[in-house]
DNA sequence: GCCATATTTCAACACTTGTTGAAGTGGGGA
DNA sequence: TCCCCACTTCAACAAGTGTTGAAATATGGC
């Protein structure tokens, strides 16, 4: 293996570009990069982006697609574990909330920031009304699916449109609270801070998952 | 008066120019516009923009200024007539909560499409990274400190930092349903609908309403 | 060492961007 | 009528944009 190849089998200036790129999307948005700052970040000369990803936009789907993959992943062994420990009873809605965020903390990314970056871009993507319903349904939809069979599981005769309204609020909540504005500092005047997502998870849990048990039939 | 001058005194050319960049802002993005689309938009001059607003930036902030005021007025008089209704006891939190949303369905928005697209602009700067932490408090803190004061009032004793992280909660649910991103759409396969607001509303009010009833201490 | 291939750099094009200053328009008061 | 003023248009600049083709360099197999 050659010096120039990473883990991946792929160059590392080319890691290094979706690295840059991954931090400047989710800072400022699609529009609000140009790719000679991502080449700058990266060290890199600004074409050779164009030789690895192709046009602008095919680069953002490649920053996307990078970890969507890892977590989808991830978040699909969390949900296993969760239903095989329930069976042969459901899981609890507690337990699959915390299957669906748990992957967010427990990753590797503590030591990998580019993860924190990722998290908010998701946020940025989730909330554009250019993309948000095209690009979330083609990277997670699959998972999601999944994650919401479960919860119509233990749920028991639910109706769907407040089950679908339920999860959306999740997104929501979810997405914003990952993107680390910096919102939730200034509105506490500094109790809560954004970056302290290990603090977030629990108060975040227990909200969501008192939310979904408020739809379960009496 | 003029007959250039709508009801508020105003050139109407300068509420066109609000109008059409509200739209495009809320669709794209501050950095996915340029203020040639907008101009076209408005049917105006593109130098017209600079002569009302002055730099783009300073647009983008009076278009976040226009209807904040107005929305924080409404959402203000809704919060104070809960308040009256319930003394001498304080609000159901499902009171404070409906306080909070109802302005967004009941006003005069119904029959101007300008309210929709401030809803997603409001999304997009929520989440946004850049922007997110300041514009909101600089916009709506003073009147969401007082929705905090009367949770608290509501829910007795209640842990601090629950409280916050359950308002941010709250926070990224109500702007990524507000935003209309047909995101709901796609993953329910037509059965929910992002325009729908009306019939989102009872949803999202229950699910938000069950999360903070979760940290009401026993 | 040699060659085909993959990677990287360089320089430039064609186009869009925000912003500006000067000129033009129309109406109301002196 | 003339002038002042707010409003609007016109034309243009200077900087920045994504993208490209050709040249240069490195790599790995023979």
């Amino acid at each position: 293996m050659s010096l120039a190849m990473p883990d991946d089998g792929k160059p590392v200036r080319r890691t290094a570009i979706l690295d840059a790129a991954e931090a400047q999307f989710a800072q400022h948005g699609y529009d609000g990069v140009n790719l000679r700052a991502i080449a700058r970040d990266a060290g890199v000369d600004v074409a050779l982006a164009n030789y690895h990803f192709g046009k602008k936009r095919d680069l953002f789907d490649a920053v996307l697609m990078r970890r969507a993959e890892v977590l989808n992943a991830w978040r699909l062994k969390a949900l296993e574990d969760a239903l095989s420990e329930a069976r042969p009873n459901p899981p609890s809605v507690e337990a699959i909330v915390r299957a669906y965020l748990r992957p967010l903390l427990t990753g590797s990314h503590v030591t990998e920031p580019g993860w924190k970056h990722y998290y908010a871009l998701i946020a940025y993507v989730n909330n554009s009304p250019d993309w948000g319903g095209k690009l979330m349904t083609q990277f997670f939809d699959p998972l999601i699916i999944q994650f919401i069979d479960a919860l119509r599981l233990s749920l028991g005769d639910v109706d769907e449109k407040a089950l679908y309204w339920s999860y959306h609020c999740f997104s929501g909540a979810l997405t914003l609270t990952f993107a680390e504005t910096g919102r939730i500092d200034l509105l506490s005047k500094g109790l809560c801070h954004s970056d302290d997502l290990a603090g977030a998870y629990e108060h975040v849990v227990r909200f969501i998952t008192a939310g979904f048990e408020s739809i379960r039939p009496t």
